[in-house]
DNA sequence: GACTTCAGTACGATTCTCTGACGAAACCTG
DNA sequence: CAGGTTTCGTCAGAGAATCGTACTGAAGTC
């Protein structure tokens, strides 16, 4: 965890190219009137189309239950998911997307298409491709939730 | 900062590759007997050989001034590093990495060389070198702080 | 010398995160 | 199916990280 050289490691050039598009995407969101924080977007991206557990949120997200159960209350109040009984058992909950949230989809997808536009402009499209695979591929192996 | 597809954004990808790589050097640093913690090695990784100013770690860290000063104060107090006058500035302090704090760097980096070689075997060194070299020419666009 | 800028600190508030403990439902196992 | 174990989620309490506002003192400007 310390460097001091010129060049910079791989692992800080993932964090600062992912910051940047965090922040990105965030102030957009805010423009728009939705007032989110990076902890709860980190969660709310992992929400499945059909609602997904508190439990499997938290893992994907790779934080505890009472994280994840912290984070999605305030995005319950905000409005932008909501609880639902799950019909395969009885102690779970479905956390969804409310209409409300599934607004804000559409805004980040933009703001992230304009973002990898700005990338491919930059580095060229074959680059973006292997970057894509290179970091798909690196997943596999870093993905503890995969 | 919303999906809930199958396949990850780019971004989301480097967040996943990296946050890897954070706990692996943590976890190594912490069995080694130095308590550190996330927040702390990314101000500790900023500072240059010759010391650097606490604005200046701020900024590459991209926290407030306050920020970056909490936790050099516990960098302090753990005797990771020390802040001595700056010379050219009476107003400016260097902060600078102590010979105990010194400790930590070759094993920081023998667990970043290690994963290096585990992606290297994984991706192959093909992609591992265009990873790179993508990365770093984001990087052009992506630090505010560059 | 007066004004402005810059380095760092102090204080207070908020957000995020964890550990530990718990109740209730579900799953096993004989 | 009764008893034991696991799983889902919550509550309570605490610590870490972060920010905004405001301040002191040193440099730099003119």
């Amino acid at each position: 965890m310390a460097d001091g050289e010129a060049s910079l490691n791989l692992p800080l050039l993932m964090f600062i190219a992912h910051r940047a598009v965090e922040n990105r995407v965030l102030e957009a969101l805010r423009a728009a009137g939705y007032d989110a924080t990076v902890a709860q977007g980190r969660v709310f991206q992992r929400i499945g189309p059909n609602g997904t557990r508190l439990t499997e949120l938290a893992e994907a997200a790779q934080v505890t239950k009472q994280t994840a159960g912290y984070l999605v209350d305030q995005l319950e109040r905000a409005g932008m998911v909501e609880r639902v009984p799950d019909p395969a058992d009885a102690r779970a909950r479905l956390v969804r997307i409310t209409s409300k949230g599934a607004e804000t989809v559409p805004l980040s997808k933009a703001v992230l298409s304009e973002i990898e536009a700005e990338w491919t402009e930059h580095l060229g499209k074959r680059r973006m491709d292997q970057l894509r695979e290179a970091l798909t591929m690196l997943r596999e192996i870093t993905d503890p939730y995969m």
